[in-house]
Parts: structure tokens; C-alpha cells; sequence
DNA sequence: TGACACGATCGAAACGTTTAGATTAGCGTT
DNA sequence: AACGCTAATCTAAACGTTTCGATCGTGTCA
């Protein structure tokens, strides 16, 4: 900018304001000055800028894996969203894992974003303390943090975990398998109440056996599959309470030799792009991707854009339920075994 | 950083020098200012910090569609590999659109990026003007850049897709639809190329009204194999060029009332983690995804090691074909059908 | 004609760091 | 006792902006 001014023969406070529109400037000056900006090709630096205006236009955003569809459709929903309104957004993805979680917030802070969109991980009293001290505004996505008072979007799992084992437990089936993350996040909590509370309803007990755990990856899936076949009463249906382990599950269900819909049933949450096209054609609940990313955004953006001392507003959205041809009538499932 | 300095009672430049260790500050001092900042709970201003030393340790990656599941396991390799480094990552999707990239490019470059990723969209000519410009290293990723001298990782398309129609031909299919993006983009092109050398090299002819366009959705491959299999004589296997365009080609297969690999054979470039499951299971051509993020991701950091002056390096990785059941031999075809 | 308002422009401080160079103190040497 | 050397510390400039308040013509009005 200092260039710039020398070569239009003006001061830099004068180069500003015709930059930023925050003054007039004559005529004659503002055509030296682009004359002068063409000429040298000048681009406003934005760091500087940063640091005297406090603000960066940028917000930061962590999720556990990127290469989870669910994630992956909403930080692009995000993206675009800020894209939109003049900001770049810092990625980052935690790998489930709490310190890399911390660090990277910190690193974000330290970077002086604007705002946060934090899909959290593992416990949350360091964040919490995170959050508090940062002065800016933070937005919980897909996973509440108890203790953390601040905008939350999140998808109401239970209820929707409900309604799939409902619709399982109409086709017939009452041994229902069900794997799950560690219960340390609030969906993997949630959705296992709304299990529970499924079973309960229908009068039936809520087994241990019938319970695994993992932590989220495809070979989770595969080995709490594994474990869930080779009971000696095995379900007849299986539940995964995310779309990775789904994919693991699904091996184990064909190395095993047995095959889905015809030997067990399946469901799952979330859904894929794919899901109406290849066989078994999962059932699914799917989340609302689209409005979960706009609503997300939205939150951050209004508060960005002044309105700070607002009460938290927490958005809960509801999950559909996807019928496919993954889960059987357990009625012709036993008629074609006492065949 | 000038209220510890207070808080301790010495000056910023020590506090600064103990913070970095660029100097050696006295035991008693050393312990006065840790208090101080323990108190203060001060963390350095990442901004202030780039604005004087000129860096920034953010790096900046675009890319088409983050939706595109070969992207997505690019980028997250990418952003763990400068995560470990120390670098944040900012993430632009540029949609396939020209202008939005350069928009996206030059936001990141006023932003001081250390180092830019790009997988570029359209035509090169702006973005060979940006990147001169621009004094920080660039490394294009996935698509080459004619005119753009820079570090670049690539696949050999070309071989990929001619070993893949050459296994179809083998298979017996002589009428082979295929399904691209436009030739802007380098690997459209290869690829093109690829599926011309296979059938010239088994005397086939190159048939204008088999090879159809679209643009890179799900939309556009379903819309493009309506047209395939509406063909007077419509071709027996069909060859999608990338992967989000399978899918609308399995969608238009299945709403036409035809199965796959019984009434049609598909292969399509790039893998899905979940080929092996679903039915029919996909033969592609998996690009190696780890390496391709692992390789970029070094070529950069190299630079932004300091190796500036080495000469640019052009990095071209081998696809592998995955052959799994959705092509079938058309003899066996042949003989079901005059049965 | 003098006072005054107004529009255009500029000078300089500030944002929070880093760092070159100056200063100071302590200590051994001669 | 004077000197020089080293280690520790500090002063102040610089990075590239924004912005407050000052300055300076110019035209208007009493």
C-alpha cells in the first residue's frame, strides 16, 4: 500500500479509503490511485488487516473424520455456506481423538478465527474451559456438551434410533443386535436410549450379549459383528449406530458365509448417496444433512455478525427413516428355515 | 505479550526470547515471566506473529468437490500429514467452477498462505497467472496444468483406463458406452485417450454416439446412460470415467428396467470403500489415495522447508484395477440370451 | 471581508509480535 | 585499576494495515 501511495503521490490513509469506501476521495486522486494498484498488481494484505481490525473472516471447524459421508456432507454444506458469506474455513479433523481435539481448537484460537464449529469429542471439560475463554462465538455440532451453554445443532437421535428399532421389532424381530460407539459422545448415548426404549416398549429385555462396542471404524463393525454371530442365539437383526461400522458389519455378515436380508437383517444410521442403488439396499435413518450444515452456519453467522448476547439457541432436528430391502419379515424368515 | 512483560517487570523482547528460546534469559527472570504468563493465561497472537515474520504455517487446498469420496480420502491424508507438521489447512471446494477457484485462490494467497494445493478446474490460463505471481510454492494435485511449470502429483490415467477397457474387451464387449467429464481437466482427457488406445488397439472403431458427457455429478451420469441405453444398438458394458457418475448410472440402469452385470456390464474410475460389500460389486480402477495425499503433501513441505529452487517435480502414480463381478463375460451374456 | 463550515487529504499512532543493535553488569586478566 | 569479554537484558524499529484527529483550501453567508 505504501508503494501504491508514492506511485499516486498520495498518503496511504488516502489509498485506504478509496479501498474501503470509508471516505471520498476526489475523482482525480482515485483514478491515480488504480491507476497506481494495476500498475503494481497491489493486493491488500490481509494479515495486517487482521491484526488491526481483530477480525480474520475465518472460522474454524473440526470434525472426528472427514471421511465419514455424514461429515463429509455437512462441512461441504458449511463451506459453501461461508464461502458465501466472505469467509475461509480452517479445517481440521480430530481422529476421535481428544488432545489432537484440544490442540487444534488452541491452534485455531491462537489463529484469532472468528467464530468455531465444533463437532466435539470425547469428554468435555476441557473444551468446556476452551470455549469459556475464548471470546468467540462457538457453535456444537451433531454432539451437546453437557456444561458447554453455547449454540448447538443436533439431530434428536433417539427418537429416531426409536423409530428404526420399532420398525424392526414390527417385522418380527426381538433378538436385535446393536453396535455402538463409546457412549461418551451424546449421539452414541442417545441412540442407545432410543434402543432401550424401543425394546422396553415392546416389553422386551435389553441383553447385554446383544450390545457391542467400537470405536466408530469399519473393523469395529466388523469384529462386533463377528462376536454378534457367533452367540450362540444369535439376532436376527442387527443395528448400527453409524455408517462406518455398517461397512465392516456387512463383511463379517458375507465372510461368515451368511447373507442380508435372506440370513439376518440390517439397519443402520445414516445414509449413502448409493443406498437406493446396490444390493442389499440399506435401510437407514438419514439425517438431514442439507439443513443441519445451513442451520449450523446460519448460528455462527448471526452471531458473527453482532448479535453476541443472545441466550444459546439449540436446534433439534429430526431424522427420517429410510425403508430399503435390507431388513426381513422375521414371519418368512422362519417359515422358509421350518421348510 | 506487553502485560506479561509488565506482570514480570522486563522487557517484551526478553519475554519474547524465552517464549521462542532464541536467547538465553536468566533462571530468575525465566520463572517470573512463566508465572506471569500462567496468570495472565497470555497465548501469542498467531496473527501479529505472521504479519512480522512473513509466515503463516497455514497452507491453502482446493479442491472440485469434497463430496467425491476420492477427494474426501485425499484431503483427509493431506490435512493429517500438515497437522503433524504444524500447519493449519484451508479448505475451499470450488465446485468445478472457474471463477470461484480463482476467487478461492486469491482469497488464500491475501490470506499469506505458506503453500497452496490445488486440484484446479477449467481452463488453466488464470490460474497459470496467479501461480507466477504468487511467491509461494504450489503443488497441483490430481490435474496437470499445461503451461504451469510446479510440483505436481498425477495418476497415469491413461494406462488406467486403457487396462480397464482392454479387461472388458477381453470379457468380450465390443460396444462400450462411455461416460466422461468435459476435457478440460487433464485426467478427462487421459482417460479419453485411454479408452481410444484400448479399442484402437483391438481394432475396434471409435464410435462418436458411445462416448457421452457430463459434469461430474450423479445427475449427469444418470442423464448420460439414459441416453446409452436408449441406443438402436446399445452398448454391453459401460465405462464411467468417475465416480460420483456411477452411481446415476446404476440409478438409470436399475429406473430402465435392466440389471447389472446380467443385462449390462459397469466399471467406473475410482474406488468406493464398500465395493467388496454391495451388489453388484463394482470393478474399478482404485487410484492409491494414501500416496497420492502422502507424495503432495511432501512435495510441499519440502518447499516450504526451503528447497525453493529445485526444479519442479512431476510425481505419476499407477491405478490398479479392482476386478470384483459387475462385468460379465458377453459370451455368457450371448448364450443367456439365445437361450 | 471575515468567520465558518465543509470536503478532501494527510500525519501519525496503534494492532502484537520479532529482532538488530545498544546497554549494562559481572568477571577474569594483565 | 583499567581493560576487554561475555551473558543478560533492553530499546526501538519494523511488519502492513486502519483510523482518529489535524490541516488545508474553497465556497457560503452574514
Amino acid at each position: 500500500m505504501l508503494h501504491v501511495a508514492e506511485a499516486a503521490r498520495v498518503s496511504v490513509a488516502t489509498v485506504s479509503a478509496l479501498i474501503n469506501g470509508t471516505a471520498t476521495v476526489s475523482p482525480e486522486l482515485s483514478q491515480r490511485i488504480e491507476q497506481a494498484i494495476r500498475d503494481i498488481g497491489y493486493k491488500r494484505n490481509a494479515i495486517a488487516r487482521s491484526l488491526k481490525m481483530g477480525t480474520t473472516r475465518t472460522i474454524g471447524l473440526t470434525v472426528p473424520h472427514i471421511t465419514n459421508p455424514f461429515f463429509t456432507d455437512v462441512v461441504s454444506v458449511i463451506q459453501q455456506a461461508f464461502d458465501r458469506a466472505g469467509y475461509a474455513v480452517m479445517l481440521c479433523c480430530t481422529d476421535e481423538d481428544l488432545n489432537t481435539q484440544d490442540d487444534q481448537i488452541r491452534l485455531l484460537l491462537d489463529r484469532m478465527v472468528d467464530g468455531l464449529i465444533v463437532a466435539r469429542v470425547g469428554d468435555g471439560a476441557i473444551l468446556k474451559g476452551i470455549v469459556e475463554s475464548a471470546n468467540v462465538p462457538v457453535v456444537l455440532l451433531d454432539r451437546v456438551c453437557e456444561g458447554v451453554d453455547t449454540d448447538t445443532v443436533v439431530l434428536d437421535n433417539q427418537r429416531a434410533v426409536f423409530d428404526a428399532i420399532t420398525y424392526l421389532i414390527d417385522l418380527g424381530h426381538r433378538r436385535i443386535g446393536y453396535i455402538t460407539g463409546t457412549f461418551d459422545i451424546s449421539p452414541m448415548h442417545d441412540r442407545m436410549a432410543g434402543y432401550r426404549e424401543a425394546l422396553q416398549a415392546a416389553g422386551l429385555p435389553v441383553e447385554n450379549e446383544l450390545v457391542r462396542f467400537g470405536n466408530f471404524h469399519e473393523v469395529d463393525g466388523y469384529n462386533a459383528t463377528m462376536q454378534l454371530l457367533s452367540l450362540h442365539d444369535r439376532p436376527s437383526a442387527i443395528f448400527s449406530a453409524n455408517n462406518p461400522m455398517v461397512i465392516g458389519a456387512m463383511k463379517a455378515i458375507r465372510d461368515i458365509g451368511l447373507s442380508c436380508p435372506q440370513d439376518i437383517s440390517v439397519a443402520c444410521f445414516d445414509d449413502f448417496p448409493w443406498s437406493d442403488v446396490f444390493q442389499p439396499q440399506l435401510t437407514t435413518v438419514s439425517q438431514p444433512v442439507q439443513a443441519i450444515g445451513e442451520q449450523t452456519a446460519n448460528l455462527l453467522l448471526d452471531r458473527l455478525a453482532g448479535n453476541r448476547d443472545a441466550p444459546p439457541r439449540k436446534l433439534t432436528l429430526k431424522g427420517r427413516l429410510m425403508i430399503r430391502n435390507s431388513c426381513r419379515p422375521l414371519g418368512a424368515v422362519a417359515q422358509s428355515v421350518s421348510a
